[in-house]
DNA sequence: CCGGATACTGTATAAATCACCAGTAACGCG
DNA sequence: CGCGTTACTGGTGATTTATACAGTATCCGG
């Protein structure tokens, strides 16, 4: 058997139970604990599973004594979920034809919240250039966005252009859609939604200015 | 003897290797264990502190499971303190003559890395008003402040005036001090300083819009 | 159809562990 | 000074627990 062949349902179970255990007692169950919360007529039963759950390197057994059971991923797997609940990805320069949020356009992962925002903040992008001065997003700021393909009149908009990403307020007329900068210094940017679809992957819900 | 009194500094020992034993093996230790660890002769030494510890309702104590320890507080203290750990306090608007972090002053706590902001952010404040408009800080605004009695020429304080809080630009002109909105419908503040001191609370690292 | 893995029952035992009894010594408090 | 508390030593019996050995049944790939 090799090393790392992933578990079974019935181990997947047992390995579940132990996290439960873990987390709800403050130690991991004993053999007889397994098998009564399994059913099991013989703590043998358990025993097998943790040596299963052993041998696939998922748990850790600690010799000779009470309850030596490691979960030996968990602690990352729960660090790891916890930090993704409270951090969102911070993202740079897309480079062009790349999904945003493609591994290689992630600065850094801070520790913000993404229910601090309403609704729900999916990234932080790393805003460039001053031609949302007057809306208060400054060069430099993380503009939080709520990932969406559809946006209303009047929404702050994160829109692809010729494979570049901006941030724009959007104006619908009909089938004219309009990007417009809040600078008189820059000008607005036209569409024709008959004859080029606009490409939309997010509204702004917020900001954040790391410096200022 | 009172169930809630203030364990014994050996006792407080006891429990932080407790603490220890489950970050760092996943299960609580045993009598066995907790002696070793002390240099105890008898197990019993360690079951006599965890009598104790268990009288003053520090730890619950499963009878008849091994390693049948539970600490109370830990699961929230650890909550807590990784929670302090990622967040900041909301400051809104602040009392007369208390202080900016009073309890009262504090609307919510939103899981925001202070670190995320240089220097460190001790607290966020609720921006009331335009006057920061031209510096991209506007009203609903949450400004990150690093606590910080002395600020330099040029710098976004925190200031208190009147027993009021306010936000301005420092200008320091020699023994006169002016508080400089950014935002030509206000006015600047001047102060003498040999005649009234400038209170300053600390100074501007950052700026979060929860709502755009 | 055979070998190996999974998933159990059933039994047994040494070792780990809890839980209790009996002491000793030092300290502070009224 | 007696009394309660803390902080231990020393020891023991009853459980709890880990772990090994011996089987049964099912499924799956070669």
């Amino acid at each position: 058997m090799n090393p790392d062949t992933a578990p079974t349902a019935r181990q997947s179970e047992i390995l579940a139970f132990i996290r439960a255990a873990v987390r709800e007692t403050g130690a991991p169950p004993t053999r007889e604990e397994i098998a009564r919360a399994f059913g099991f007529r013989s703590p043998n039963a358990a025993e097998q599973h943790l040596q299963a759950l052993h041998r696939k390197g998922l748990i850790e057994l600690v010799a000779g004594t009470s309850r030596g059971i490691r979960l030996k991923e968990s602690a990352r797997a729960t660090m790891k979920a916890v930090a993704a609940a409270v951090s969102l990805p911070l993202i740079g320069k897309v480079a062009a034809g790349s999904p945003i949020l493609a591994q290689e356009n992630v600065l850094r992962t801070p520790a913000v919240d993404p229910l601090l925002f309403k609704p729900r903040a999916d990234y932080l992008l790393e805003v460039r250039g001053m031609s949302m001065r007057d809306a208060g997003i400054l060069d430099g700021d993380w503009l939080a966005v709520h990932r969406q393909a559809q946006a209303e009149n009047g929404q702050v908009v994160v829109a692809r252009l010729d494979d570049e990403v901006t941030v724009k307020r959007l104006k619908l007329r009909g089938a004219r859609a309009e990007l417009l900068a809040e600078n008189p210094d820059y000008s607005p940017i036209v569409l024709d939604l008959r004859r080029e679809p606009l490409v939309i992957e997010g509204i702004a819900v917020g900001v954040i200015r790391p410096s200022l």
